[in-house]
RNA sequence: UGACCCAUGGUGUAACGGCAGCACAAGAGAUUUUGGUUCUCUCGGCCCAGGUUCGAAUCCUGGUGGGUCAACCA
């Protein structure tokens, strides 16, 4: 028995998660020689979204912790669902989300000789038989859930007679669907997957890594936990609906007699007000509800790349939400929160009009441009200052003004003063409309010399502080402003005669074009090098805090001639406590 | 009308037979040149019924509720 230290750290932190007790109590006591080796095993047939995040972030962080491995390894078993677009994708996402195989990727059709061995020495102990019913007849043969199924009748063929038809199966001799080689367990077991379980199918179908060198192809069942085995995976981590499939799990590691590892089932992730299954996602994507699987809105890990998370919010995500057992649907304002904690450390401040309406400062001299000194981050000393250009004509949101304002309205109103942040005192002494709408068109102040931004006179208490840009200097820009994918907190739970698709949001995006200052030039375009990845080399680089507003990102759209942003998330809002007048005060 | 899994504030997650704690959300206040951040405080929970025990969220039994399982998908 091996004795190992546990890692420093666990010492007065965190209390551990159920698999971590077991993964712990293994080193302790031996198991494996008190290695830990895990995996994450997705399929190529389709994106990654948060769920799995959950999942590589659980097993990568399980071999770091425990100075153990973790290996990519695809499970290709079905080649007619799976393609290396979505390889590709998988090993991108992975990456960026910090974690590294090293040299361990591999596929389960690395395997697939090794398998068909396998096979065989089921075949020869006679626990594994070629059955020629149809999938039909053996649907019906297999019983219910509550009722036993029936034997097949190809059940006690000879071994002589399943390994020449196995082997006549491989060399392509038999149709599609028309033989399967099954498993001889228990046709009256309580458990569906112990009714003697397909191990193989013939598919003539080309492999995205075989080619046509196979036609008959190992079922889930029959490889995972053999591929497990294979790579010495001490702990294998799954979701809870492998549960049921442990025990047949079990039952194969042990009639072939190799290395057992051991799996361990977890609740997968929910969260609100969105979907999660590949299905819908893909349903998503193909039927044009959103823009491809990098749309923002999404919640694959390119969506969510794409609007602007950082990995480091998504680690941080995986590792607050925990691991159990019980079935759970986080809150995607936990999402949130992990977003803005992240980027209120790190994004610089910018300053950007969402809905302008322009301010004149009457007697501000008309042609000076004064150069204001703003900070970049008020959270990061070292990020240091940038200059702003102020005049006489300068835009502020639409929302800062109000002609007849509540007592809770701390912005611009008519007679009121306010700061322009890093800038001057102004306050409101008139307004124009437009005579047919009556929508305000200008709102004339004046602004006070000795209020400059650091001077004496600037420490005055005024209503509030309000964001700008000067109208000449300022650059415009798309922003692209998203909301929740569904109204419904879960687009799951339908109600008679509608599918989820019935509780998409109609406004999930909205297209503006916004005034910045202009700051925002030369580093708003992603380098052409990152732009597949879509993330930058210091992590928040095109990522902004557009003051009051929200965080932005740079989208991969963007261009020097056309600059385009995505909302990562808005900032908090406490403006309405105690209003029933949100619509007013919060920016679009 | 079967097997298996699960059950702690609104949400998520701790407790290893001994004071039910933390985070998010919500609410109140302080600070603030972002109605942001930060800080303080408040609200609010052991599914039910028995049993074991000096003592049960924890162990046992039975309910109740939820989930999973009947692809030649993974």
């Amino acid at each position: 028995m091996v004795e190992q230290t546990l890692p420093e750290e666990e010492k007065n932190t965190r209390s551990l998660n159920f698999i971590e007790e077991i993964i712990e109590q293994d080193i302790r006591t031996g198991v494996n020689e008190s290695r830990v080796h895990t995996r994450f095993p997705p399929e190529p047939n389709g994106y990654l979204h948060i769920g799995h995040a959950k999942s590589i972030c659980l097993n990568f962080g399980l071999g770091k912790k425990y100075n153990g491995k973790t290996n990519l390894r695809f499970d290709d078993t079905n080649p007619v669902k799976e393609d290396v677009e979505y390889v590709d994708s998988i090993m991108e996402d992975v990456k960026w989300l910090g974690f590294d195989w090293e040299d361990r990727l591999f596929y389960a059709s690395d395997y697939f000789e090794q398998l068909f061995e396998y096979a065989l020495i089921l075949i020869r102990k006679g626990s594994a038989y070629v059955c020629d019913m149809t999938a039909e007849e053996m649907s019906e043969t297999r019983g219910t859930p509550t009722r036993p199924g029936k034997e097949s009748i190809f059940r006690n063929r000879s071994v002589e007679e399943n390994t020449d038809l196995f082997h006549r199966m491989r060399a392509g001799e038999f149709e599609d669907g028309s033989r399967v080689l099954r498993a001889k367990i228990d046709m009256a077991s309580p458990n569906m997957h112990m009714r003697d379980p397909v191990l193989y199918r013939i598919l003539h179908a080309h492999h995205h890594r075989t080619g046509n060198q196979w036609c008959i192809y190992p079922m889930y069942d029959f490889a995972h936990g053999q591929s497990d085995s294979i790579e010495r995976i001490t702990h294998s981590i799954c979701t809870l609906e492998f549960e049921v499939h442990r025990p047949l799990y079990d039952w194969f590691i042990h009639e072939i007699g190799i290395y057992a590892p051991r799996q361990i089932e977890f609740a997968r992730l929910n969260v609100t007000y969105t979907v999660m299954s590949k299905r819908k996602l893909l349903e998503l994507v193909r039927e044009g509800y959103v823009n491809g699987w990098d749309d923002p809105r999404m919640p694959t890990i390119c969506g969510l790349r794409r609007r602007g998370f950082t990995p480091e919010s998504i680690r941080n995500f995986a590792d607050i939400i925990g691991v159990a057992k019980r079935d759970n649907v986080i809150d995607v304002s936990l999402l949130e929160y992990c977003i803005r904690e992240d980027l209120n450390k790190r994004a610089n401040r910018l300053m950007a009009v969402l809905n302008p309406v322009k301010v004149i400062i009457d007697n501000y001299p008309d042609d000076l441009v004064e150069e204001m000194e703003a900070v970049n981050n008020p959270e990061d000393e070292s990020k240091g200052k940038r200059k702003m250009p102020f005049s006489k004509t300068l835009f502020i949101e639409r929302e800062d003004f109000m002609e007849d304002p509540p007592n809770k309205f701390f912005r611009l109103a008519p007679g009121r003063e306010v700061r322009l942040k890093a800038a001057y005192i102004i306050r409101c002494e008139s307004v124009v409309k437009d005579p047919e709408t009556g929508e305000i068109t200008e709102i004339h102040c004046t602004y006070d010399p000795q209020t400059k931004s650091g001077m004496p006179e600037s420490n005055r208490k005024v209503k509030g502080t309000l964001h700008w840009v000067s109208e000449k200097q300022a650059v415009k820009a798309e922003i692209r402003l998203y909301d929740r994918l569904f109204t419904k907190e879960n687009p799951d739970d339908i109600e008679e005669g509608k599918t989820y698709k019935d509780y998409l949001n109609a406004d999930s995006l909205k297209i503006i074009t916004a005034l910045i200052e202009p700051a925002v030039s030369g580093s708003a375009v992603l380098d052409p090098a990152d732009k597949s990845a879509g993330y930058e080399k210091d992590g928040v680089s095109g990522k902004y805090q557009f003051e009051r507003t929200g965080y932005f990102s740079v989208d991969k759209d963007s261009t020097p001639q056309h600059l385009v942003f995505n909302r990562v998330v808005r900032l908090k809002d406490s403006s309405s406590k105690g209003e029933k007048v949100k619509e007013n005060f919060t920016f679009l």
